[in-house]
RNA sequence: GGGCACAUGGUGUAGUGGAAGCAUGGUGGCCUUCGGAGCCAUAGACCGGGGUUCGAAUCCCUGUGUGCCCA
């Protein structure tokens, strides 16, 4: 409608001897002027407007199509803007809206709506959560657990099969330490008496509190200290706060030396050189500095973790006495990583696949489910790292300095990377200049960037993926954009073009602080389960309020429970997804769990009321949809309802599922007003009747169809 | 030192160069209910300074604040 009228309008304008082409825009819903489409009369007549406006109104109001033209002035500028506010005669929207309005009830009715196949017969990996297997999986992991998940249902919605990885992160040092207090639980017959990953989170900040007392006291082995290394007394507090404490002063006096050196140098040179000096010994003050708030940070951890846990904690602390902990790890680390030993394999997998279950069972409530969990240790195992590492240093990019190698990402590299892979600058991620990156220490050993080139290219092989999607926190944007430029000089061109970095930030929890170092955090199970309570209450609540009973059979239980789930699942996975992933998220427990604040079930009560409509009332007979032609709330409800598949095309071509729960949040928004401004049950005239009906149909259906793509169940009832 | 984000009513947010939306809270209404977990009305906002443009919340430069990454 709008391409033919804008054609006439322009052809118009030609025979009036102005050749500019003007575009219409739809006139916005919520202003109260009583049009359809309106156009900026600046962008033909930027001198005069107001005068071009006028005539205009008069020559376009007189076509066929349009029944009215008038000026409307936007004076708040330096210039005025003028736009001409154009009706269409009713005969062409008539004819327009009621063909709109029957499709789209036909499209949103569809078993099959929902689906775009832009993608069938591609593949796509998503990898998300990756979560440490050391400790439960809390609320500010489940950001990235939730975003996957539901992008990984969306590439879904648009043809793609699409593979779950989560990449066990097993063999890194807190994993070393981990599994060491773990061996030693084991051997005394300690089993845990909850829930794995919460008894071995309480394990991880024990021995983690070991580890770094030790780290620390080692440092200050000759100054008397407490002869007990695993522990941190207060008076070697006070000691380590008194070294730390001259050696501070000591810098500061350093640097006023240079500071006058600078005040007295005139060289530019030498004085580049003091400025490199002092900006040196600022470093290292700082360095000092948090030095001491770590020792302060151990010392009051400690306590912490021996009041809450006595037992855990010196069963550990009794047993960690006899060995020497920082050699241990590094040693236990070792030979896992050659992969020889059958008992220590054994070890650290059995951890590891405990914690795994833990975690499946805590994601599974929210409808997450993996296709492979892939171990770090299995890239490594596989040499590819190595090889990789090979073949780079060949490359011109690498400088090597006795066995460590380091990469630099010259302008003249990402000039080709850009050319070969027809991106353009804005484009890229990090468009500034990009610092080296080093492939492997000194002693040759390849650092943690060469497994993960590995695993990149082993994922996109093994299941012959066309794009690959990591879900990995936007604080990381740097390293998994330094992966690309790799991939590219390796000729792995595809691959460099079909990673994609799927970047979120961070979840803070108002009122509570998260620490796994002292065993403190909102897990996921406490989550759900309180979201779970809420709303079996709210639920209770309002069934007193209508006078109804109970749940009584066991039937009626179940159903009960469908419900539960649904508005479970709908007050926890919306909160995480609703607003854009490069926006930081303060989650407040008690907003999100009050169902009157959580747009989840709100969209879950539209599409219940909806059903309860159907139910009541058959369809049946005739429809007829050119009575609805100037309904408001019908026709900005299909107006809305034909954006489903550019929105999630965007959605996913952006990644940012926020634009599908909005369209879902305005869908049930528009159908609640629709529901209270058109009684059905009264309509008096039988095709009117239909015509809505088909309406709600097509509502329920689309509802039902988004919610479920965004992980959500509906039920029937609510 | 370099880089990545973010900044919009009291609070949380949408916004794709074209008339600043939504939610929540505030205030005032609406239950002889196709399930009130609802609807209606109302007040309330683009971090500062430049630039590009007929027109900037949006693009560019710059400053400030917040979070983070690299060295």
């Amino acid at each position: 409608m709008k391409d033919s009228v804008q054609r006439e309008i322009n052809s118009h304008l030609e025979q009036l001897g102005i050749s500019k082409k003007i575009n219409l825009l739809p006139i916005a819903d919520h202003l109260d002027f009583e049009g359809d489409f309106c156009f900026i009369v600046n962008t033909i007549a930027p001198k005069n407007p107001k005068q071009e406006g006028e005539r205009l109104s008069k020559e376009i109001a007189a076509l066929n199509s349009i029944s009215d033209a008038s000026i409307a002035v936007n004076d708040t500028g330096k210039n005025p803007i003028v736009y001409l506010n154009l009706k269409l005669s009713d005969e062409i929207k008539k004819q327009h809206y009621t063909d709109l309005i029957k499709s789209t009830c036909d499209n949103l009715a569809d078993p099959k709506f929902g689906e775009v196949e832009d993608n069938v017969g591609k593949i796509a990996i998503v990898e998300h959560t990756s979560a440490n297997p050391i400790s439960p999986i809390h609320v500010g992991n489940l950001r990235n657990s939730i975003q996957g998940d539901t992008f990984a249902r969306m590439l879904e919605k648009t043809g793609y099969r699409v593979f779950r990885h989560y990449l066990v992160n097993d063999g890194g040092l807190q994993i070393g330490f981990t599994v060491i207090g773990y061996q030693m639980l084991k051997e005394k017959g300690v089993k845990p008496a909850i829930k794995f990953d919460r008894w071995l989170g309480q394990v991880y900040a024990i021995m983690n509190l070991f580890y770094n007392s030790q780290r620390i006291k080692t440092k200050f082995m000759d100054k008397e200290l407490d002869r007990d290394v695993y522990r941190i007394s207060s008076e070697d507090l006070e000691k380590i706060t008194e070294i730390l404490e001259s050696q501070r002063s000591q810098i500061e006096l350093e640097m006023k030396v240079i500071e006058k050196q600078i005040a007295q140098t005139k060289d530019k040179k030498s004085l580049k050189n003091l400025k490199r000096e002092l900006a040196k010994k600022k470093r290292d003050i700082t360095k000092v500095v948090e030095e001491s708030k770590e020792v302060v940070k151990y010392y009051d951890t400690s306590s912490d973790l021996s009041n809450r846990f006595p037992d855990m904690y010196h069963l550990l602390h009794e047993s960690v006495k006899n060995i020497d902990l920082l050699q241990m790890t590094a040693d236990y680390l070792y030979r896992y990583e050659k992969g020889e030993e059958k008992e220590i394999i054994d070890l650290f997998r059995e951890m590891a696949n405990w914690t795994l279950e833990s975690f499946k069972w805590t994601l599974r409530r929210y409808g997450i489910v993996f296709d492979s969990f892939d171990f770090e240790t299995d890239v490594t195992w596989s040499n590819l790292a190595e090889e990789l590492l090979v073949r780079l240093s060949d490359t011109e990019e690498c400088l090597i300095e006795g066995k460590a190698v380091r990469f630099r990402y010259e302008p003249k590299l990402m000039k080709a990377f850009m050319r070969d892979l027809g991106l353009k600058k804005s484009d890229l991620k990090i468009r500034g200049n990009i610092p080296d990156l080093q492939l492997s220490r000194s002693d040759g050993t390849s650092l943690y960037v060469m497994k993960d080139l590995a695993y990149t290219i082993q994922k996109f092989e093994r299941r012959k993926a066309d794009v690959v999607y990591n879900v990995v926190g936007e604080e990381q944007a740097l390293a998994q954009f330094q992966l690309l430029p790799l991939l590219y000089k390796l000729g792995y061109h595809d691959y460099a073009k079909n990673l994609h970095h799927y970047g979120y930030e961070k979840v803070n929890l108002v009122g509570r602080t998260m620490s796994g170092r002292l065993a403190r955090y909102v897990t996921s199970d406490q989550f759900y389960e309180e979201s779970y309570v809420r709303a079996r209450m709210a639920k209770r609540a309002s069934e007193e309020a209508r006078g109804e009973s109970s749940p009584q059979s066991d039937e009626e239980y179940l159903e009960e429970e469908k419900i539960l789930r649904a508005v479970t699942l709908a007050t926890t996975r919306f909160p995480l997804i609703e607003s854009s992933p490069n926006k930081r998220i303060h989650l407040d427990l008690d907003r999100e769990l009050d169902m009157k604040r959580n747009s989840g079930p709100f969209v879950l009560y539209a599409h219940a009321r909806a059903n309860g409509i159907l139910k009541k009332i058959q369809l049946k007979g005739k429809a007829d949809f050119s009575i609805l032609w100037n309904n408001q709330e019908v026709i900005q409800m299909v107006r809305h309802m034909a954006t489903y598949e550019e929105t999630l095309r965007r959605a996913v071509s952006e990644m940012d599922p926020s634009k599908l729960t909005d369209w879902i949040f305005k869908l049930a928004q528009l159908f609640m007003k629709f529901y209270e401004k058109n009684p059905i049950m009264k309509e008096n005239d039988k095709g009117a009747k239909q015509a809505k009906l088909h309406l709600v149909l097509a509502t329920k259906n689309a509802l039902a169809k988004t919610m479920e793509t965004i992980g959500i169940p509906v039920t029937e009832r609510i």
